[in-house]
DNA sequence: TCTGGGGTCCTAGGACCC
DNA sequence: TCTGGGGTCCTAGGACCC
């Protein structure tokens, strides 16, 4: 059962590239939230060993020595991107998955006979040509081998993109090639110990015993082991399962010291959680609201988080700005400088579900014909033409985004010029 | 000045039941 | 001296992913 693991090369890098051809050969990084730390680097920029998930401001000098292009996250243009990405793919198998914002895997049982280089080779060419987006393809018999052969894809020059691992006499080779912290499902903990037991290298692990792997990393990893051996063990979910938990949570552009500032980001976070939990079409049991005071600094320190239940799990954003809002007075103290709050939705069941309480007094019906209104306003007219008064106007505590590039697909303001 | 955000799964241990 | 056995449910914490 060949599966093929399509991934985007530098995807935020790559989104930014194509509507900007200019900054085709420079180096690029784009940055997380905030401008914080850099999260997607051009291969130029990986070539001045910027290291990934690097603070930005640590390397300032170099950045603009080196001439390198920064630009702030984009959220809006790369998810449209990656739904254009998906969307080419899917001509490709009946089956996949889509696994992160630039990754899928495609289950390729069908083309067993057919020469699955060659047919890798028409994937890369058309998501190249009907998105402007370079892609990478390993194929191998589980979803874990294919993730190695996607790397070998990217990595080696010889292989122009494309790896096919299937029945291949080089797998132990690629295998003791592949660095053991570089496995799917080994993150840097395991990858530490692993190593002081002398297991380097993808093949060191796929050769270590079953009731070893078993007893120090759990069935989880004993499945990994069995999928370097080529045996699948997970299986690939055509559908996403349902969220069992729904959080939103962003650092603050500048400290917030204010209750209201404070209730105003909650209320503004609770509010994007309602419309996922919609979108999802659940409802949430039980909100939970947390603040933290920024580590890095060397201030007095506050942490905390409450936990709220409702009364009748629900999707109505009222409902849980109500909630979201009590919480926050419950733990908020004065005289700290925050850096960061959030919300987690949990106890989540489909909303058709909802578990009806005897004494509830609250009109349902009007509040979901509301959301319904909502949502549909804010889908067509763009993000937050509507919103909560509660989430405040001047909205002092916004995340920075200085450096942020045209949504070009997503609003008619800014669509490219030709 | 300046350090991201959003998820999942598994296990151990405690509470509780008969 | 000596204090059962077996089960379920829940949560916190640890690991991982992108």
């Amino acid at each position: 059962m060949p599966i093929a693991l399509v991934d985007c090369n530098n995807f935020y890098v790559s989104c930014e590239r194509v509507f900007n051809p200019k900054i085709a050969r420079r180096p690029v990084v784009v940055l997380s939230n905030n401008d914080g730390c850099i999260v997607s680097r051009s291969n130029e920029a990986k070539a001045l060993s910027i290291q990934m998930g690097l603070p930005a401001f640590k390397i300032e000098r170099l950045l603009r020595r080196e001439n390198v292009a920064v630009r702030s996250s984009n959220y809006a243009l790369y998810g449209d991107m990656s739904q254009r990405v998906m969307n080419t793919l899917a001509h490709f198998t009946p089956d996949m998955e889509v696994y992160s914002i630039d990754e899928a895997f495609m289950d390729l049982s069908g083309f067993a006979r057919s020469n699955l280089t060659e047919y890798g080779r028409e994937i890369r060419r058309t998501v190249g040509q009907w998105t402007g987006i370079p892609v990478s393809v390993g194929i191998a018999e589980t979803k874990t081998l294919a993730k190695i052969a996607n790397r070998i894809a990217k990595r080696s020059a010889k292989v122009d993109g494309v790896f096919d691992l299937t029945g291949s006499p080089y797998r132990e080779k690629a295998l003791s090639l592949t660095d053991v912290g570089s496995v799917w499902g080994v993150g840097r903990r395991y990858a530490k110990f692993l190593r002081k037991h002398g297991i380097k290298t993808a093949l060191d692990l796929c050769r270590t015993e079953d009731s070893w792997v078993k007893k120090h990393m759990s069935i989880v990893g004993l499945r990994m082991v069995r999928e370097l051996r080529g045996i699948p063990c997970i299986s690939m979910e055509s559908a996403p399962p349902a969220k069992k938990e729904i959080c939103v949570s962003r650092s603050f552009g500048k400290p917030v010291r204010t209750l209201l500032e404070m209730q105003e980001a909650v209320a503004a976070y609770t509010t994007r959680a309602g419309e996922k939990l919609r979108t999802e079409h659940s409802a949430a049991g039980v909100i939970m609201v947390f603040m933290m005071t920024n580590r890095f600094k060397d201030e007095p320190q506050y942490s905390r988080s409450t936990v709220l239940e409702l009364p009748v799990q629900t999707d109505c954003t009222q409902e849980l700005i109500r909630y979201a809002l009590r919480g926050t007075e419950m733990i908020f103290r004065k005289g700290y400088g925050f850096k960061k709050a959030g919300v987690v939705l949990s106890r989540i069941v489909p909303a058709g579900q909802v578990q009806t309480d005897l004494f509830d007094t609250r009109n349902r019906t009007a509040s979901k014909e509301l959301m319904s209104a909502l949502d549909d306003i804010n889908v067509r007219m763009g993000r937050d033409t509507l919103k909560y008064a509660a989430s405040g106007l001047a909205r002092s505590w916004k995340t920075r985004a200085e450096k942020r590039s045209p949504r070009y697909t997503t609003r008619w303001a800014e669509l490219p010029k030709v």
